[in-house]
DNA sequence: CTGAAAGCGCTTACAG
DNA sequence: CTGAAAGCGCTTACAG
């Protein structure tokens, strides 16, 4: 058979990858022992130790992850699976996962779905075959097949954001029906009555939950509901608004599920004379780094990323230590960031007609 | 020896993963033509290949590509490394990377810095060890022996955004010198003299090669220069640009070598009473997706993101096929997208008072 | 605690 | 074109 090592060139000269055998030899033991020093498996006596650990620093040995990977059957990779990277929400999500999946030690496998339905099953599908520690998933198929065979090949799965439908899967979510009644008091609060909601329709569960929070938070305060549904972009929230304005003239409140409908809102309402916040309070989910950029600066409901992110990354390393144990459900509540979008000047909206510049970067702590 | 083989759970049954052993059982074939048929590297007899297929199928055979990459010490995997992944302008890049890498049936590891020295350093290393097809670097420190170390192994590297010194490297760069010219063309051609530049201090060539376009461009002009560094961020824009106006309190116009700072110019200008454009021009570069969003929408100068990806991913996977040839070094030109910051209404800034909502969405072909 | 040895599941020159 | 067999570089029960 050929010689079908590893090879390289380093100043025109060929050469071969150090391999356990070489820092075996080097040390006088056997490749067990160099394993075991490597890994920290087992322990080793000192003095072994002490020799291997010599062998490997003079020799510069790398361990071969390729095939620790297939001896192991595992590799030490992490999938994170989300709809669209480019949405500044999930582009914080993989920024949190990609810090605490580098803090211990392994490597991340990033897939982007598209919130289309055939990538999601082309990534998972990819995954079970890379078999990795574990899958941390942003679903746009919450019932897909390839969930339950990730499962089945005992690849854990952490529901991010959306719950799944295999109920083997841990999810970590937001509490959105929370969210929108938080929304909805922080207005009332404020002064405003006829609050409209600009949903995100379809069958994403957020979409739903955010606005039966509303709905509920409407009715328990008596006071009439009424909302239209857009989609996750400008031009959807624009419309939306617009119809909203229609039927319900008089609005002087909107709860945007989704901040791109925020601004749409915002632009309708510029265009149709009337002020935000003094005609009209603000408050949209989700917090991107923008929204304390527009004029005025937006009131949003922002999720505690980081600790979701390192909750899901904790409750994935404690399956691949521990599988057994029943699936983890955690829900975390929203932070209402209260900023001029829906902060009225005045109790009624008489008189407040001077612009002040907006300083986002200054002191946000005044609440009023 | 134990029967170590892959084991999973499935309705409570133990199970050991389909191989190619079994398929070449079911197939009556050896796994040499079994491997034939699913690498589909060499031909092999339409009777032989039918048989191997129709097992694989009947099977639900997947290869195991954690034994396929120790065999051929190569990973199916691409890495890639920015500085900062919520930079939209670096969620733009790794978006469609992802995109790309998908199309060719790659998974991608996506490694991110935060545009630190020891962060690239560690996952360089960590990707020399995954035995990657190739890396798309954007690198913080140009000249970390971990790029060379990749190399010397024979791992294609693409530098993208930002060179490398090792010029083994291809590289994917935007042409910022030119870009910066072109925007000084702009504002002088919509009647702005006193043009301030914010720039990016440091060592990164990119602030460096945006400067001196825009020095070169004013002195071409026969117009007096005038520059002010500060960071990445809005409150550096802020700095800056209170800076740049203490020092000429006469500018007219101002290029901002990124967009957060140029919020910061925003402002810093609303505040003082100056109108944009109408009494000072701005332009920007990086278009994220508010910069339409915000008011007056942002000109900018945008990199062809996808097409400069794109042509990074097909350098590298011409490298993985041909290893020879010379190093690629390609420049992409930026895109001038005019916005409202930057189209005075009137020749003078004289009488141009009323405030018109923008439309963003709208029709945005009108240059004047 | 240590070593000899099997084996993870593929790929690939070699011989036929 | 096909098959037998070695080997990629590790890890790990087993025996000592």
């Amino acid at each position: 058979l050929p010689n079908s090592k590893s090879l390289g060139f380093s100043e025109g000269r060929l050469f071969r990858a150090v391999t356990m055998v070489d820092v075996a030899a080097a040390a006088g033991v056997s490749v067990a022992t160099v394993s075991r020093v490597v890994s920290g498996a087992t322990s080793v006596a000192p003095e072994y130790h002490a020799r291997v650990a010599a062998a490997v620093q003079e020799l510069g040995y790398r361990p071969n992850k390729l095939a620790r990977s297939l001896r192991r059957q595992k590799a030490e990779v992490i999938g994170v699976v989300v709809s669209d990277i480019e949405n500044p929400h999930f582009a914080e999500v993989v920024h949190a996962a990609e810090t605490e999946v580098f803090r211990n030690g392994y490597r991340m496998l990033l897939c982007n779905t598209d919130e289309s339905v055939e990538k999601q099953q082309a990534y998972l599908q990819m995954l079970a075959d890379e078999h990795p520690l574990g899958v941390i998933l942003v679903p746009c198929d919450p019932a897909g097949v390839e969930i339950v065979q990730l499962l089945d090949l005992g690849v854990p799965v952490v529901a991010f954001d959306r719950s799944v439908r295999d109920d083997r899967a841990d999810a970590i979510v937001p509490d959105n029906v929370e969210a929108s009644k938080v929304a909805v008091h922080h207005l009332v609060e404020g002064g405003y009555r006829r609050i409209g909601f600009l949903g995100i329709a379809g069958r994403l569960e957020t979409g739903a939950a955010r606005l039966a929070g509303y709905k509920s938070a409407m009715a328990a305060a008596g006071l009439d509901a009424c909302w239209e549904d857009g989609g996750l972009r400008v031009d959807t929230g624009v419309s939306a608004t617009e119809r909203l304005l229609e039927r319900w003239p008089e609005v002087d409140g909107l709860i945007a599920a989704n901040s791109m409908m925020a601004m749409g809102a915002l632009h309708v309402l510029r265009a149709r004379g009337l002020r935000v916040p003094d005609d009209v309070g603000i408050v949209a989910f989700d917090d991107p780094g923008w929204a304390e950029l527009v004029d005025p600066p937006l009131t949003t409901l922002a999720q505690p990323i980081r600790a979701m992110v390192a909750s899901a990354v904790r409750v994935l390393l404690d399956r691949i230590d521990a599988r057994p144990g029943p699936p983890q459900h955690l829900t975390f509540g929203l932070e209402l960031r209260v900023r001029e979008s829906s902060r009225r000047r005045l109790p009624s909206s008489l008189g407040a007609d001077q612009k002040e510049p907006t300083s986002p970067w200054g002191a946000k702590e005044t609440n009023d």
